[in-house]
DNA sequence: GGCATTTGGCTTTTT
DNA sequence: GCCAAATGCC
């Protein structure tokens, strides 16, 4: 293993300044520590450093000792990584070396010798950071890392409990897994089945129940009587259990079963539990603060064992409560796990002085937080700098310019990133960067197995391979159009149901009766042959091949070749992509299961790009240059996470606030405009509170941004700097008083607003007509006089006689 | 059964 | 204002 290129000092591995995501270079002499005795030889001839030769047992103590892994480490870290026994709480702020901390725990549990490998359990949230750590211990262990069997998501790790216990929990360990898709068609049969009004009572908000309860570990029997009286009048545990009845039948789990389930295994047999408490000898959680109910519960379970369990997180970083993290988890820790050590990490290594000044200023507003003081040892940098624009379009346009700015002082793009809190925000800037020419990668975008033709592909694939699939069967069996329609389809269904079999198998039955139209018989008899004969060529052909004479047999590939749509080359080139990346598995069983799970795909860019993304998907990253635009009330707090989680969604929506600022090494620049186009209408935006909680000593607010010469401004050029100065000087007189005047016009007018503990929280009602009439002449603060053309509940469309036609709510204009 | 039009909804996202 | 899904018509 050659030193890295550049590799900064004499030391291995620099304690860290702040590249938490650098691959820190191998430690030779713990690779070969950790391999077996047999192994040694092949593992020196690939490393080509000098070391220390192997030997017995007094050489591996002796070599543990010196423990080279451990000098990167500052003392908290090193504590953390050292003490091993027990329940070990690490608070890790951001920046301060999580993963390092994790990974180097799992290389010193090898090193000293404390388990092997395959007696660690490592649970990550997603794949990416289980791919990550592997990696990373990889880099401190070399091969030993493949040992760890017991290294995934909590998911991926369920997966396996449950192949290897399916029996015990009423399943065959060739069960299918449903993913949402599958989850809602399923529950849309069961409500037609239930003669439920799937308009009134929609099947996503049905699914998404059930998955609430699962994340809190309770199955239908617990729900009931309790909150399920909000859906189908009060019918949703009956639902419920139906679901969970049909999953069984059709031998499937949803992602929540991968949770539920295990914990159902390990409390109905203890057997199995006391096995897994023998053979986890360490156990480790990172991202604890994102953990569920369910999750805790299944942790719990195994951690009773060896009791060496040891979580790793940040309270401040919770941003998934709204899909059942528990804070509480963390926060609880010391009274779930009785002499728990918590040890916290506060230095820094990622941000200068003044953007950690400003995120740990900005938290502080936070209650209910276990409280950490972040320091850092670096420069104090820029200020964070703080400015305004007239609309989102010019927030893009401003942003375009600082980047390409940037880029001449020689700044990466790479090193550049956008974070908005809202998807539709990056919009503006797409649209912008491609008429600037910047090159931009969108970070977690529409994702690769969820775009049609893939999934379609898929459903071939599952239905070849599991015959009993009825959910895929069914998205395929009218796809190329075959001429199987509601009807067949619904004798098809009764058959199936009658008997008890699956819809294959009541298809092959019906093409031998008179049931159906000739017509019909005809297409689905071909279906049925073409199924069974892919199903006979599994054993003989490659995998990669028979997915391909799948597609081209069906039809399914003649189906886009003939569309004339916009974007069917591109679905063809995906249908292509699908099958190459099947390369890389042993067969299309494996390759399911994969897909089944991992439904990321990497594309991180070789290219010099702009990073685009939204701030959840930006945690764990961290940029020289973060750009915070659409700092305004409504959009960030999001008036959606105020209305539904008060007190709480206002916190959270401050932690995602943290999380942002804390993504920049070198500098953070937070963006607001005055007017935003929300769902197609006109808005004046008020500045966000955040804003007025961030400390004066370390932001800089701009006086007033470039001005950008009238040019594509639109019809009110002239008053638009107006404006501009007006709100980029507003924001130095303190902002609250504006949220306050905001709230006191809402009050006043058509909005109501409420107080919670002192914090405003806008809410909005939802009025039923309008107190204007079609030709009334209105006045608007910024778009002047006008005559109302149209009206739309509270949405009024307004000819103005200098800005055009726009569309804007009532609540901002006035009779004239 | 297939196409054209209308309707509704609209924060964040993993597995 | 924009997109997907659902309805309605041929």
């Amino acid at each position: 293993m050659p030193y890295r290129a550049g590799a900064r000092s004499s030391k291995l591995c620099e304690p860290a300044p702040g590249y938490g995501s650098q691959p820190c270079p191998r430690y030779p002499i713990l690779a070969v520590l950790l391999a077996n005795e047999s192994e040694v030889s092949v593992k020196s001839a690939e490393n080509p450093l000098p070391r220390a030769a192997p030997g017995g047992i007094a050489a591996r103590a002796l070599q543990a000792q010196r423990a080279p892994y451990l000098d990167p480490l500052n003392a908290e870290q090193r504590h953390a990584v050292e003490t091993l026994e027990g329940a070990v709480l690490v608070l890790a702020g951001a920046g301060t070396g999580k993963t390092r901390v994790l990974t180097t725990r799992i290389a010193h549990i090898l090193a000293t010798g404390a388990a092997r490998p395959h007696e660690i359990l490592a649970v990550t949230f997603t794949n990416k950071a289980a791919r990550e750590m592997k990696e990373r211990i990889g880099g401190l262990v070399g091969h030993a890392v493949e040992g760890m069997q017991w290294l995934g998501t909590f998911h991926s790790i369920g997966v396996k409990f449950l192949r290897r216990h399916a029996e015990l929990v009423g399943l065959k360990s060739d069960f299918t897994i449903l993913d949402t898709d599958d989850q809602i068609r399923l529950l849309k049969q069961l409500l037609q089945a239930e003669n439920i009004d799937d308009k009134r009572w929609p099947a996503r908000q049905l699914a998404v129940m059930i998955d609430g309860w699962k994340n809190r570990g309770l199955g239908p029997a617990d729900v009931k009587g309790g909150d399920d009286h909000v859906f189908a009048n009060g019918r949703a545990a009956e639902l419920y259990a139906a679901y969970q009845e049909r999953l069984k039948t059709l031998n499937a789990v949803d992602f929540g079963d991968l949770l539920v389930e295990v914990i159902r295994l390990f409390r109905d047999n203890p057997d199995v539990l006391a096995d897994y408490h023998r053979r986890f000898r360490f156990m480790l959680v990172d991202e604890y603060q994102d953990t569920n109910v369910a999750q805790y519960l299944w942790l719990r379970l195994l951690a009773q064992g060896a009791k060496n369990l040891c979580c790793v997180g940040d309270d401040d970083q919770s941003i998934y409560g709204w899909r059942g993290a528990e804070v509480d988890n963390i926060l609880r820790f010391e009274r779930d796990f009785p002499g728990a050590i918590v040890i916290r990490l506060e230095n820094n290594y990622r941000s200068t002085g003044h953007i950690l000044a400003t995120a740990s200023h900005l938290i502080t507003h936070n209650e209910g937080r276990l409280g950490k003081t972040l320091y850092t040892e670096g420069e104090a940098g820029e200020p964070v700098g703080v400015a305004s624009a007239w609309d989102s379009e010019e927030e893009a346009r401003a942003i375009g310019e600082e980047i390409e700015e940037l880029q001449r002082q020689g700044h990466a793009l790479n090193e550049m990133a956008i974070l908005v809190r809202a998807s539709f925000q990056m919009r503006e800037f797409e649209d912008r960067f491609v008429t600037l020419g910047l090159d931009y990668r969108v970070i977690g975008g529409p994702r690769f197995y969820e775009r049609m033709e893939i999934r379609d592909a898929l459903a071939y694939f599952r239905a070849t391979v599991q015959p009993a699939d009825d959910l895929a069967f069914e998205r395929i069996v009218n796809t190329p159009k075959r001429g199987l329609g509601e009807v067949t389809l619904q004798i098809l269904h009764r058959t199936a149901r009658a008997q008890a079999i699956p819809l294959l198998q009541a298809a092959a039955d019906l093409i031998e009766t008179e049931e159906i139209t000739p017509k019909a018989r005809q297409s689905l008899r071909e279906v049925v042959m073409n199924f069974a004969r892919w199903r006979d060529q599994i054993e003989h052909l490659p995998h990669t091949e028979l997915a391909e004479i799948i597609l081209e047999e069906s039809g399914y590939t003649e189906m886009w070749q003939r569309s004339r749509t916009a974007d069917a080359p591109g679905r063809l080139e995906n249908l292509k992509e699908l099958i190459r990346s099947m390369e890389d598995y042993d067969s299309l069983p494996a390759f399911l299961e994969h897909i089944a799970l991992v439904m990321d795909t990497d594309q991180e860019g070789a290219v010099d790009a702009v990073n685009l993304m939204t701030l959840h998907s930006a945690k764990g990253l961290e940029f020289d240059t973060v750009f915070l635009p659409g700092w305004e009330e409504g959009l960030f707090p999001h008036q959606r996470a105020l209305d539904e989680g008060g007190r709480a969604g206002l916190e959270e929506e401050r932690r995602l606030a943290y999380v942002g600022i804390t993504r920049a090494k070198q500098r953070a620049r937070i963006r607001f405009a005055s007017n935003r186009r929300i769902h197609g209408l006109w808005q004046t935006s008020v500045p966000s509170r955040f804003l007025d909680e961030l400390p004066e000593d370390h932001v800089e607010v701009a006086e007033a941004s470039t001005s950008y010469g009238g040019y594509g401004g639109g019809a009110y050029g002239a008053s638009r700097f107006d404006e501009q100065d007006t709100f980029a000087s507003a924001y130095t007189t303190p902002g609250w008083q504006r949220a306050k005047a905001y709230a006191g016009r809402s009050a006043g007018g058509r909005r109501g607003a409420k107080l919670i503990e002192g914090e405003l929280v806008a809410k909005s009602v939802v009025e039923e007509g309008s107190r204007y009439a079609v030709g009334e002449r209105v006045f608007h603060v910024k778009f002047g006089y006008g005559r109302i053309t149209r009206i739309d509940g509270n949405k009024l469309s307004i000819d103005f006689e200098k800005a055009g036609s726009k569309k804007v709510l009532e609540s901002f204009v006035e009779r004239h």
